[in-house]
DNA sequence: ACCTGAACACCGTTCAAGT
DNA sequence: ACCTGAACACCGTTCAAGT
């Protein structure tokens, strides 16, 4: 890449993080591009999609997951290395708004260019779940993609400012029923 | 209301049922008006917000809630009242996408014209999360919002094409959670 | 009283023209 | 190679002009 190109790329993405932090990740690309002080063809050159550019922001936190992950396997308890986890993506979420929504979709769409980094995050999850599992301290019944669906769910309800003041009791509620060593169905469907 | 106003405003509501259930609650009113052959200004003076025009859509959905509930009340065991009505919510919002959000939003905010919808439903949860703590059937340390945001993060779930496939599952885990009487904090925040 | 559609200020996305 | 910004096809919302 060229120089000038390149603190195009590097400028396009600090600010970025300013708009998108603020307007959530439906922010307006114009927007962008005008605070950035760049046309908005060279904004779509370095980032094609919005998702690119989504990509591009987040690849830090996403690895810094995997890294977290790997971490917590040998240094906490089963338990505690789980809840630590799912607390990090929660925290993570609420810096993007509306970037929950995204990851689901992503996770099923191989096109996305955030596709990798949502199944990093899964594989990293399902690790953590299968350790607990081993050791009987979670359902068995559940799988990684499971866990993915539930985090998103308390992300989700994390973000919602109608449900944000009970984030924590909430949280408990969903972590404990993971947590808890249950044979399948409880209710009929 | 004048005939011919009244024939519009029914017929941009049938429209707009057609429409927001293909293209979901963000579905374009510029669309809606056009379908119904109607002029842009005479969707906004019948209904002056889109919440205004989903409130008239759903009003009938919403007060189904309310009989059901108290139907479930005297019908059911207080379990099965519960568990019914959380999959009543579930499979009502799956008409129509994205209107877990807007509900969550409406309740917060009493200027919204689906508030009063949302906070009706709530008052149906609570009674029916009354009565299953009364006898011992529910966790007591939940109350009526954090049911709401439970079956609303039940309902998101549902909807994501990423977990949809296993809602039934998911479902069961929440619903599990709600219905186990437990004591609060099962770990530290 | 009610309806219409142009007008305004925004989008996302593409691409010819410039350097 | 890379950048720019006009152009196109959409929005939501308002409101003067019509019936």
């Amino acid at each position: 890449m060229r120089a000038d190109a390149m603190k195009n790329y590097e400028h396009i993405l600090a600010v970025a993080n300013v708009v998108i932090t603020e307007h959530g990740v439906d922010a307006s690309l114009r927007e962008i591009a005008r605070r950035a002080g760049v046309g908005l063809g060279t904004l779509y050159r370095h980032f094609p999609t919005r998702e690119a550019l989504l990509e591009a922001l987040l690849r830090a936190s996403f690895d810094e997951f995997t890294t977290k992950a790997r971490m917590l396997e040998t240094a906490s308890s089963p338990e505690d290395a789980l809840v630590s986890w799912l607390r990090e993506i929660v925290e993570f979420t609420s810096n993007y708004q509306g970037v929950v929504d995204l990851m689901m979709a992503a996770k099923e769409d191989p096109e996305s260019a955030l596709h990798a980094s949502c199944m990093t995050m899964r594989t990293a999850g399902t690790q953590l779940l299968a350790r607990a599992q081993a050791e009987g301290l979670a359902r068995t019944d559940m799988d990684g993609d499971d866990l993915f669906s539930l985090a998103a769910a308390l992300a989700w309800l994390s973000n919602q400012p109608s449900s944000a003041p009970r984030a924590d009791y909430l949280f408990n509620i969903i972590a404990s029923a993971i947590l808890t060593n249950r044979a399948s169905s409880d209710f009929g469907v």
